[in-house]
DNA sequence: CTGAAAGCGCTTACAG
DNA sequence: CTGAAAGCGCTTACAG
C-alpha cells in the first residue's frame, strides 16, 4: 500500500535533462547549445531559437554546480546575521532589510544564502572562509558594523567581493553605504527642541555597534549645540532593559521631559514603564523612536520615529554588491536622508 | 595610490588549494585524499592524519560545486516566504521559525538558501521547480499552508524532498508537522470561559491559511460547547485592520467582552482602537493574542498569549527535512501542545 | 590499502 | 557560424 503511492510520486519524476541531451536531439554541438543557452554570439538565429523551445520544452534548468565549476558566477549572495535571537525577533529592521535585498536579487535571478548564529560575531568570519572557501558564493552583503569591525581586514585578506552596510572605513576601499548619523540626530534633537525640551536622554542600542556610537555622539552634539541637557544610556534593544533603564531615568532628580529610544521594541517597552511609573505621554514626557515600524503607529498615543527606507537601503546594498561582482568598483553611497514622523508622543513641553 | 592599496589586498588573497595539490605534495593519489578527508575507509590511518593535517594547514575547503557535480548533496535547504513584506514585519514568527532551522543546519554544517517574494503564492512553486532543476537545494522546507495547497502536488510531481509546516494531507506521504488547532483553541475559549465571558470575538488572519481556518473551527466548536456566543472575523495580520475591525465589533448592540487575535500586533493595535473607542482593558474587554513574542510583555497591560516554542518548531522541520534527504521516510510529527501564558489582559467579566 | 581513470554537466578557447 | 576537445575539482567503482 505504501509501496503504491510512492511508486506513484517517482513515476512522475521525470530524469534530468542535459545540454548534451538538446545537442543530440537537434542534431547539433553541446557548444552551439550552450551559445545558444546563454545568449552568446556564435549561433544562427533560427539554430538558437530551436534550442530555446526545445529546452523550455524539455524543462532544461542549467546545473548550477557545472556552471559554477566552469569558473561562472554562483548567482548567490551571502549574508549572516550574528545577533541573539530576542534581538533578531525585536529589530523589524533586518526582515525589510532582506525584503529589499531580495527585490534585487530577484530581479538578477540571484539567489540569498542565510545565516543566522547567535551571538557569536567570531563565527561570521568564520562563515564567511567556508562560503568562499567552498565557492559557494559570489559575496557577502555585511550589515551591524562593529567599532574596529575584524571583519573589514577579513573580507580582504580572503579577497572575497563584500559590501559594508556601514562604514565609510578609511584606508579600506570596501563598498559601503553608510548613513549621517550626525543628521539624524540633529533632526530628532531638532524637533525636541522646537517643542521646549531642554532635558532629553537618550537610550540607545550597544555601543558596540558602529551607528550606535555615531548616534550617540550625534545627539550629545545637537543637544548641546542647543544648549540642551542630555543624558545617554545604552540598552541592548530589548523591551525589558528598555523598561528598566526609563524607571531608572525617572527616578532622577531632575528627570527627562523627553526619551529618545534606539528601536521600536525600546519605545513601546519605554512607555510602559513611563506608565508604571505614573508619568503621561506626551503630557508628562516626550517619545522618539530611532526606528519607525507597524509598530509604532500601532500603540496609543502613536509613536514619533524617525523613518528611512529600510527596504531601498537592502536593495542598494546588494545592487552594490552585484555591481562589484561585476567587476565595476561602487564606491560608498551615502543613504538618503531620514526623515521624521511626527505622531502622537511627543507635545509641547508645559 | 589607490594602486597601491590594492595591490596590498591582492597580494594576501591566496591561490586556491585543491585536493590534487595535497596529493602531489605528499606523493599520494587524489583517491586516497578524498577518502581521508571524506572520512571513508580505504587509507591507513597515518596517511589519513597527514592529509587532514596539510588540508587544514593550507586552509583547504572542499568545492561545493565540484562535490556536488559528482553526486553528494548540496548541502543546502530552500525557503521560500511568499507574503507582503508589511505582514512579514508584523510577524515575528518568520525570524523565531528561521533560527530554529538554522539552529539545526549550522550543526550540520547546512546552509539556508532564502527567497522572499511578495504575495505571489504562485512563483513559489516555480521558484522550487528552478531550485531543483538547477540542483542548488537538496530539499525545500514549505510554511504557511494554504487552503488545498497546489504545493504539495508541486513537490511530488518535481520529485524535490519537502517538508509541510502544516497538515496531514491526506493521500499524500509528504513529511510534516502539524499542530492541533482545536487544542489550542480549546485552552484560549476555555480560559475566557472560565473568566465568565459569555459573548467573545476572534479576529483571525487570512483563510486562504489552512491553520486560520483551523482556528477558527477550533474557536467556534469549543465556544459553542461552552454555550458561548462568538463572532469570528478575518483580518490581514496588519495593525490598520485589526483596529478597524475592532472598532465595528464594538460598535455592534452587543459587542463581546472578550476578543482573540491572531498575532500580536494586531492584539496590539486593537488594544489601542479599544482605548480609542472608550473602552478599557481589561476591565470592559479582555485582549488575548495568538501569539507571544516580545511585544506582548512590553504594552501596557501586558498581553495574555498562546506561547509555542516557535525554534523548536523550525528545528524540527529542519531535522525531519535532513532525515528526509538522507533516505529516511519521516512521518508526521505533532507539534508539542502550547501554553497560555496569563498576563494582565485579561480579567474576569464585570 | 592504493592508484589510474572515468564521469558529473557545464564553459570556452581553438580550429575549421 | 560550428564542432571536437580540454578543463573546472571533486567522487567512486575498478584493478592491483
Amino acid at each position: 500500500m505504501v509501496q503504491d503511492q510512492s511508486s506513484v510520486e517517482q513515476a512522475t519524476a521525470r530524469p534530468r535533462v542535459r545540454m548534451a541531451d538538446i545537442a543530440r536531439e537537434l542534431g547539433i554541438s553541446k557548444a552551439a547549445v550552450s551559445y545558444a543557452l546563454n545568449g552568446l554570439p556564435g549561433v544562427a538565429a533560427d539554430t538558437r531559437q530551436r534550442v530555446l523551445d526545445l529546452a523550455r520544452e524539455r524543462g532544461w534548468h542549467a546545473s548550477s554546480s557545472a556552471r559554477a565549476l566552469s569558473g561562472a558566477r554562483t548567482g548567490v549572495v551571502g549574508l549572516v546575521l550574528s545577533r541573539p535571537t530576542d534581538v533578531l525577533t525585536a529589530e523589524t529592521f533586518f526582515i525589510r532589510f532582506l525584503a529589499g535585498v531580495e527585490s534585487v536579487l530577484n530581479r538578477s535571478g540571484g539567489s540569498l544564502l542565510l545565516k543566522v548564529i547567535g551571538d557569536h560575531p567570531e563565527l561570521e568570519i568564520a562563515t564567511y572562509e567556508r562560503w568562499w572557501g567552498e565557492r559557494r558564493i559570489d559575496g557577502v552583503l555585511m550589515v551591524d558594523e562593529r567599532y574596529r569591525d575584524a571583519r573589514v581586514d577579513a573580507v580582504a585578506r580572503l579577497g572575497v567581493p563584500a559590501v559594508l552596510c556601514g562604514g565609510p572605513v578609511k584606508a579600506a576601499q570596501l563598498p559601503c553605504l553608510w548613513t549621517d548619523q550626525a543628521a539624524d540626530a540633529a533632526i530628532v534633537v531638532e524637533h525636541l527642541a522646537r517643542l521646549g525640551h531642554r532635558r532629553v536622554a537618550h537610550i540607545s542600542g550597544p555601543l558596540e555597534f558602529a551607528h550606535e556610537r555615531g548616534r550617540r555622539r550625534g545627539v550629545r552634539r545637537a543637544a548641546r549645540d542647543r544648549g540642551m541637557e542630555v543624558t545617554t544610556v545604552a540598552a541592548d534593544y530589548t523591551g525589558p532593559q528598555a523598561g528598566e533603564e526609563t524607571a531608572r531615568l525617572m527616578r532622577a532628580p531632575e528627570p527627562p521631559t523627553a526619551i529618545v529610544y534606539g528601536n521600536d521594541v525600546m519605545a513601546v517597552s519605554g512607555m510602559g514603564a513611563l506608565a508604571e511609573a505614573g508619568c503621561r505621554v506626551p503630557e508628562d514626557v516626550s517619545v522618539v523612536s530611532w526606528d519607525d515600524s507597524a509598530l509604532t503607529c500601532v500603540t496609543r498615543p502613536t509613536i514619533t520615529a524617525l523613518w528611512r527606507d529600510t527596504p531601498a537601503y537592502g536593495a542598494t546594498a546588494a545592487r552594490l554588491l552585484l555591481d562589484l561582482v561585476d567587476g565595476k568598483q561602487p564606491g560608498p553611497v551615502q543613504v538618503a536622508a531620514s526623515a521624521l514622523r511626527e505622531r502622537d508622543s511627543t507635545a509641547a513641553v508645559r
